[in-house]
DNA sequence: TCATTACTCTACTAATAGAATAGGGAATAT
DNA sequence: ATATTCCCTATTCTATTAGTAGAGTAATGA
């Protein structure tokens, strides 16, 4: 089951890579693609919908191109997964963004394969909707001087 | 993202269903496909795909049908699931039973992405591979009582 | 103003995966 | 022997994913 799409990972790492910059002004998409490796007309559909969903800025015309649209630390990877890849639960009747009955279901309240989903579905959110761009980062950071730890105790 | 297909949750309703059965003899597909609203012949393909696993066994002919391979609580959620759908993981480079590297990721011991997406996999597996066929049945009948204690209160 | 830059939007296509369906083959009990 | 029941491969249909194309709109700077 449950895969991040591509949609989902190329725009975390375009998000990642407009974080990690400390200038905050506008970025080109095709530098974006180009820098991460993205199909440039693709990124265009995921950069929109990004910015439709308040979590980017645009700006038009020469020096335009693509900002945050708010702090690094107030855009969770459970948000930019939700507009791009729909809700994080694994059955719609667990879902809390897009609950939907199961047909099948004949009693949902006592329905253990819900509750059980239930529990995965929770797990999963409180980890994402947790989890910032900046957090990310963070991770990133701590990672590289844990390996570069290693590296000297290995001199 | 993730999503449990149609596959696993017919497997597990069959399943459940076998596990509920205090008989233990073989019980036919039909049956099984009719009491759970599952198509025959693709009811068929799961189950002979759960044998195949050992998590089902199977006599043919006349008196025959599938039973459960193991103990209702010997057989967990997680593993029903990774037959049928493959890995739980989100991201092949998290993934334990179905390893694979990302192309794109520069350095996977650095990754940030990959990092939260290994905490969500070990979430997930954390649950469903806890949670067996017996325990699943438990939480059912307790939220049946629950259910109708509810309904006495109400009276 | 006007050319250029760069995002905006709709539509289209190819490839893959999901959800079945079809139909004969092989084993077993009577 | 034969009816029963699982076993297995192939095929179909549909939806989703991933990516491409191209015209359109808005902002900018000379």
């Amino acid at each position: 089951m449950q895969m991040l799409s591509k949609k989902s990972k190329y725009a975390l790492r375009a998000l990642l890579a407009l974080a990690r910059r400390p200038s905050e002004g506008p970025v080109l998409i095709s530098e974006l693609a180009e820098q991460e490796g993205i199909p440039k007309k693709f990124l265009e559909l995921i950069l929109l919908e990004l910015k439709n969903n308040g979590i980017l800025q645009s700006k038009k015309g020469k020096g335009g191109g693509y900002f945050l649209g708010r702090k690094p630390d107030a855009i969770s990877l459970g948000e930019v997964i939700r507009v791009l890849d729909g809700p994080l639960a694994p059955l719609p009747c667990v879902s809390q963004t897009a609950y939907h009955a199961c047909e099948e279901c004949g009693d949902e309240a006592t329905c253990g394969i819900r509750a059980v989903m239930k529990d995965v579905r929770d797990a999963t959110s409180t980890i994402l909707d947790r989890e910032s761009l900046a957090d990310v980062l963070r991770r990133t950071e701590r990672l590289q001087q844990e390996k570069k730890k290693v590296l000297v105790y290995a001199i």
